[in-house]
DNA sequence: CTCCAAAATGAACACTGTTCATTTTCGGAG
DNA sequence: CTCCGAAAATGAACAGTGTTCATTTTGGAG
């Protein structure tokens, strides 16, 4: 029974295909253009038969956001090498920061948007979520245990570290940084590269939690 | 010419009424389904009038953030009162946390959606926005000037708590601290009320930053 | 009253996500 | 080879979207 094999082989690669194409128009336009027909086009096939493949929009989009965390998660865990634990989690946050500069329609889609969400709450769509949580987790804890940093709930501090260094791309993504552009505010933070602003602004508060000894 | 002064004023009322019907269709459904059709509507106009006053849907969002933003500053300034600098920055961070997590959508207008920040570069819409973050500067450098903080850069560590506050607020909103829910981690912040989750974060966060000295 | 500019209208256009009756495809049976 | 039937693919149709613009209504001036 080789041929359902290769009819399954066959569905599967459809379906990848579908989320490559999704994931390419992301990159060329914003989240909004991308429609289903566009994405038909794309892979060559009707309109009609991505709803074989993907119940919605949302079904796909969570597809493609699933795909967009494991590419996450690759790109993030290759950190340039350190024994520093504390040199670790910088260099953690400046790789968070670069993919989220770098990726902003992927990172909106994995972090800001709103509708996936539904959908998501128990598939294994987090799987790299989660294992890039892990691992900032467990970088917080090195630091802790190898008496660099002081605190009483490392998990806590992730996840304040998380929020930061979120806070600081979604910001930037979201054109928001731009009130330091101009005359709107009077600051020296102004009219800096922006890139620059939450680099450093990471590496700041990696030193001043390191500095903050018991 | 009493006449043309009234209609201007006519004008100006409808230019409100407008936005009021936008910022409460906004309470009551998701951003995506608030359609020029519903607020037109609503306020007992044809779809073409609210073309008359605002020249897309993009001018008119803007139009309801920059009243967002207004809502936002005097309900984040109404600090319950103290004369503690660092408790002072506290109860910023929680108000700001507060209208966040009460006004969502509003929220997500203010900072986290990308369209409306084309037309706004230079408009008045940033305000209220601009002087929130001078509040957030301001204190901070109290706290600083008091003695309670330490840090070469207050611009910056401003910048920082902002993004850290938003960070937190807008995982938040964007349901993405449902990996704390169920079993996808197993950590203690696992099932915590993510309200507190936040709170508490903010006065953990502001407590490392008072205990940093020198 | 007439006149006319300003204001308001809503049908029309090109798009969206989604459905579903129809057509095409193609392996297996006779 | 022909024929069958199920699985796969199609694209017109539907209700919605933002936006435009020829048309109609309004209401003050002369």
């Amino acid at each position: 029974m080789g041929i359902q094999q290769r009819k399954e082989r066959e569905k599967e690669d459809l379906r990848r295909k579908i989320i490559l194409a999704a994931t390419e128009l992301f990159r060329e336009e914003t989240y909004g253009a991308v429609s289903m027909r566009k994405i038909a086009k794309r892979v060559e096939y009707s309109v009609g038969t991505l709803y074989l493949y993907y119940k919605d929009k949302d079904e796909l989009f969570l597809a493609v956001q699933s795909a967009a965390f494991e590419r996450a998660f690759s790109f993030i865990q290759e950190l340039p090498p350190t024994k520093d634990p504390v040199d670790k989690l910088k260099k953690l946050g400046e790789r968070y920061l670069r993919f989220g500069i770098d990726n902003p329609d992927l990172y909106r889609l994995m972090f800001m948007m709103e509708h996936p969400m539904d959908a998501m709450a128990e598939g294994d769509a987090w799987h790299s979520g989660i294992a890039l949580h892990n691992l900032l987790t467990s970088i917080v804890k090195e630091c802790v245990e190898a008496g660099r940093m002081t605190t009483e709930d490392p998990d806590r501090l992730s996840f304040a570290l998380w929020s930061l260094v979120h806070g600081m791309v979604s910001l930037l993504i979201s054109q928001r940084l731009k009130i330091y552009d101009g005359n709107h505010l009077d600051c020296p933070l102004c009219n800096i590269d922006t890139d620059q602003l939450v680099l450093d602004t990471n590496e700041m508060m990696i030193k001043i939690l390191e500095r903050h000894q018991g």
